[in-house]
DNA sequence: CAACTGACTGCCG
DNA sequence: CCGGCAGCCAGTT
């Protein structure tokens, strides 16, 4: 299985209504300090295809809260919302409602 | 093969 | 709270 694919499984398991940062999912995929990484493979989901649609991207955000999405941030922001999380007029999330931690025995 | 380029992060001032 | 900066690493040029 390729790191592409070991980071959507994470990415998978982030719940409706709730998001992680890109370096927790790193961490959760057992790729521990590669936070970048994990952009480039969400970046990498529209130019290979068809995985698209089964892969929730806009739940991810950066460790501040903030959306990092250089491509289609209206749209990450109108997916969030549309699940009930709330976007502030800067693009933030509030992590200390909306981030999920991940079930530690993944690790 | 050497540089460059990011959907990142933690640390420091 | 904000900007700067060094690690990070796969793809592109």
């Amino acid at each position: 299985m390729s790191l592409y694919q070991q980071i959507y499984d994470t990415v998978r398991r982030i719940p409706y209504g709730r998001v992680s940062s890109y370096g927790r999912v790193a961490l959760l995929a057992g790729l521990p300090g590669h936070a970048r990484m994990v952009g480039y493979a969400l970046h990498a989901l529209g130019s290979h295809g068809d995985d698209v649609g089964e892969v929730p991207w806009w739940r991810v955000v950066n460790a501040t809260g903030y959306i990092s999405n250089a491509y289609q941030p209206e749209l990450q922001r109108a997916l969030l919302e549309a699940e009930d999380i709330v976007v502030d007029h800067r693009e933030r999330v509030d992590l200390r409602r909306f981030l999920w931690e991940g079930d530690e025995s993944m690790l």
